[in-house]
Formats: C-alpha cells, sequence, structure tokens
DNA sequence: ATGTCTAGTGAGACTAGA
C-alpha cells in the first residue's frame, strides 16, 4: 500500500491539483499538511467521490492537517498531547487494520519557528519536544507506525541547494536539528533517505526568486518509519513533477509503499 | 532581481503567515 503526505498550502485553492494528483498516483492513504480551512468547509465531496474516508483537523485561515484513507478509520486522534493551551491545529493520527496488523499513521505541520527571535522558534523547540514524547509513546505499542509530514527541518547541508543562505535560519539550526535527530534516534528509519542517496533531493521551492526553475529547494518533508513499518517498506519516492503544474502547492509529494 | 501565494477582513494603496 502507497502511504503519502503533501502540504497542499490550501485545499480550496488546490482542490484541482490535489484531485488530478489522486487519480494520478492513487495513494491508498495521504496526508495533507496546511489545509487553511475550518473542518466544516472543507471540501469533503471530490475527496469521499474518489471513494476515500476523510478526517479533518483544520482552524481559521491557516495550519490544518487531514488524512485520506481509502481503509476506514479504526480510531482517530486529534491535536499532539502535552499541551491543552496549543491552539494550532498541526497533528491528526489515524488507525487503520491492514492484514500485516495494526497501521498506525501521525500526520503532522511542524511549526515554521521563523523569525528565530521570536516567541514562534521556542514554540517550534517545545513541539518537537512533544512530538518526541508522543513518538516514544506510541513506538512502545510496537505497531506499524508513520510519523509524516512537513517538519520545517532541513536534517543535513546537502538538503538544501545553497546551505549557507539557511545558517540563521528556524529550519536548520543546530538546536533544530538536533531535535530532530533525538526524535530519529527513538529507533525511527527517514524512509527517503535510507533509499535515496542523490544529491539535490528536494520537496520545496519557494515561490519567490525564481527558486523553481533554479531548483532552489530543500528537503523538509519527511516519512519516519517504526521497525515494524520499514520492515514493510518496497519502494519510496518524491513527486517532483507537480512542482511544474499550474497552480501548484510550494512543496510536492513524498510517499512510500509499505506491503499489505 | 527580495521576482510569490493563500486566506481573512471588509472593501485597500490592506495584513499575517509562510
Amino acid at each position: 500500500m502507497k502511504i503519502a503526505s503533501w502540504n497542499i498550502n490550501g485545499v480550496k485553492a488546490r482542490i484541482e491539483t490535489v484531485l488530478t494528483w489522486l487519480n494520478e498516483e492513487k495513494p491508498d492513504i495521504a496526508c495533507f499538511q496546511e489545509i487553511k480551512s475550518v473542518d466544516e468547509t472543507f471540501p469533503r465531496e471530490p475527496f469521499e467521490a474518489l471513494g476515500y474516508h476523510l478526517e479533518t483537523h483544520g482552524q481559521k485561515g491557516f495550519n490544518g492537517v487531514a488524512i485520506l484513507s481509502r481503509l476506514p478509520f479504526e480510531e482517530v486522534n486529534r491535536r499532539l498531547p502535552g499541551d491543552e493551551s496549543d491552539e494550532q491545529a498541526r497533528y491528526i493520527e489515524g488507525v487503520f487494520a491492514t492484514k500485516s496488523g495494526p497501521l498506525r499513521i501521525g500526520c503532522l505541520y511542524l511549526p515554521n519557528g521563523n523569525p528565530v527571535d521570536s516567541e514562534k522558534y521556542p514554540y517550534k523547540l517545545r513541539w518537537m519536544e512533544r512530538l518526541e514524547a508522543h513518538a516514544r509513546k506510541q513506538l512502545e505499542r510496537e505497531e506499524a507506525f508513520l510519523l509524516v509530514g512537513d517538519y520545517n527541518v532541513i536534517p543535513e547541508a546537502r538538503d538544501a541547494k545553497k546551505p549557507e543562505s539557511w545558517v540563521n535560519d528556524a529550519l536548520f539550526l543546530p538546536q533544530t536539528r538536533e531535535a530532530w535527530h533525538r526524535l530519529l534516534n527513538l529507533g525511527f528509519t527517514e524512509a527517503i533517505r535510507a533509499t535515496n542517496d542523490a544529491d539535490e533531493t528536494y520537496t520545496f521551492w519557494d515561490y519567490q526568486a525564481g527558486a523553481w526553475p533554479k531548483n532552489n529547494g530543500i528537503r523538509i518533508d519527511h516519512l519516519l518509519l517504526s521497525a515494524q513499518a520499514s520492515d514493510r517498506m518496497l519502494a519510496t519516492g518524491i513527486d517532483r513533477h507537480v512542482r511544474g503544474w499550474d497552480k501548484p502547492s510550494d512543496h510536492v509529494p513524498v510517499w512510500v509503499q509499505l506491503r499489505d
């Protein structure tokens, strides 16, 4: 089965692009970030018409996450635990029954964190601590567990065309990458890098300054797999061509195929 | 070439967030 993640940058502005991609790539499960819609006005019908079950966790104006699945949801959890005062819609988790046992997928939109001298950077780091605590707890289940989404983390210099321009950015600061490595070191496999060692492997190109035609990209969308999930990994991919379509998101889909 | 896009507000020559 194919599990994809994509920051779509607004579901209403992207509906035709997203439907075209779903018809082309036919993921079994698709995790979307930045839906920029409240749950009540999310355009459910075109996705349900393609046979998807759909669970959303949105808010007004920005952020927001959603999971589409051909399999029915056995369980849905909204919000990342650890801070009841956090109002930002950045995490939704679904559980599905598969032939090989339960499959648990967390869909996350990790805070950007810029500017770093504002309250936004400490919020990002606290959010990463909460994600690590949640991941540690869920890994104890010893299930196939995936944490996928827009991490807003550039793991290494080779994950940016121009790493020098990111050295003081919240996506690449040492504290950000340390938190990323603490998460990975709980025992996750980073699916893209485990299967693709190529340079210039990116998932985001800014709308500004001709970033796409210059291939001035960064790799910030990631698929983290528990041991039980990575044992079933067959293939991964980045749907880079989608960035060249009309009305593109600034991110492209990333996906992993698991043995059923 | 710091060259864009989306949603919200309320009607902008706007703002926030990314």
